[in-house]
DNA sequence: GTTGACAAATGACACTGTGTCATTTAATAT
DNA sequence: ATATTAAATGACACAGTGTCATTTGTCAAC
């Protein structure tokens, strides 16, 4: 978490400091991201840095945090707009997520991202889909979803189901990135297991 | 891809340098380990160390890949024993991996990998898995899978199947150690998992 | 057993980037 | 106006990387 002193800063200085980061970081991966670049674009000094956060990983986490955080909006949205129909709402939201991206330093940012994930980076990335059962509770969510079309016989189940969609959503889509994949055939490859997961890998004898 | 020096070397050198590197590798996480540290162990001089690797990350990534090798013939193995059955193949490779790990070197060396897993790293977990489609085609693992009791209807499908399991179970694996989970905890977690996959997660109506 | 040619080993060193800290400057309260 | 607290600054100590000119070792050929 950013210090205390970041947060007083004036809007307009916390602002210009934030782009610089985010400058900084769409252009390459944390662990080769530069304070000094960050400080220069900013126009503050290397100490100032010090004072708003604890080191460069504190920095980045709190940038992407802050996307995170923006696109769990977008997909409780998609919630609400499938009347709580995951698979339709998740599907909804990857699809979204891919059209929105080719904006180049966004695009570059989540590149940067996806491309070296650490655990925290994907727990990040996790929360986007699961935030309200950490946030507020498995309870909470089942009121946003449509349980009536899942195939589970309790709260817990629900909580490892959503498990499930997670991992798998986002494996698909650090691979859109590392394998290169056009949109359509990261959307195509997305469905396919989807329609895996809904109807079950193993045959029912 | 280590050089070539380092293959030349007298058989007892090199499995001396392997044990210092494993040693790092396993009090901390790749990023924070140091080359200084190897050599002093290994009993050889900094520039020795570059005419071996590329860098500390070429270094890493051949150690983690020998481990993966070496757990990959595992898994074969539990596919074979298993009669090809990919369910309980996969569980009783997950139980047999969490049993061998109180082996405290290797536990850290997998401890710090996964709490700092990149791309790269998952990539080469996620291979101990899905080697086989990727060296010898998907056509190679049908031999050793019984596809009856899957839920697939043609190669393409099955692919995803393995893509989507490998993507639970490495999921599983994390969590077993960020969320620092017992052996039975992470065990009966993953077998809940299991089941929800192979079930469906949507209800047939 | 001397020479030459190639492979490997060495450690000093230049370089890059991090995080700290004593000091200065600004803001706010009394 | 003064005291007190908060923020800004940049020089610097420190740590670690990768390089390179030089030395040492190996071995084949004569």
């Amino acid at each position: 978490m950013p210090k205390a002193t970041f947060f007083n800063l004036p809007e307009k200085k916390r602002h210009s400091l934030i782009k610089a980061m985010e400058l900084e970081f769409s252009r390459v991966p944390v662990f080769e991201a530069s304070i000094a670049n960050i400080v220069k674009t900013a126009g503050i000094s290397r100490g100032s840095f010090y004072q708003y956060f604890e080191d460069k990983e504190d920095a980045y986490y709190y940038i992407l945090q802050e996307q995170a955080n923006r696109r769990n909006k977008q997909f409780i949205e998609q919630l609400a707009k499938h009347e709580g129909n995951l698979f339709e709402a998740i599907t909804a939201f990857y699809y979204e997520l891919l059209i929105e991206l080719p904006d180049d330093k966004e695009y570059n940012f989540f590149r940067n991202a996806l491309l070296n994930v650490t655990h925290q980076i994907e727990n990040i990335f996790i929360e986007i889909i699961e935030s309200n059962v950490k946030r507020d509770g498995i309870k909470e969510i089942s009121r946003l979803i449509n349980k009536d079309i899942l195939n589970i016989e309790s709260d817990k189940e629900l909580t490892h189901l959503i498990h499930i969609i997670s991992a798998v959503a986002f494996r698909n889509f650090v691979e859109k990135f590392t394998k290169e994949l056009s949109d359509d055939e990261a959307i195509e490859r997305f469905k396919v297991e989807m329609k895996l997961l809904k109807k079950g890998l193993a045959k029912t004898t």
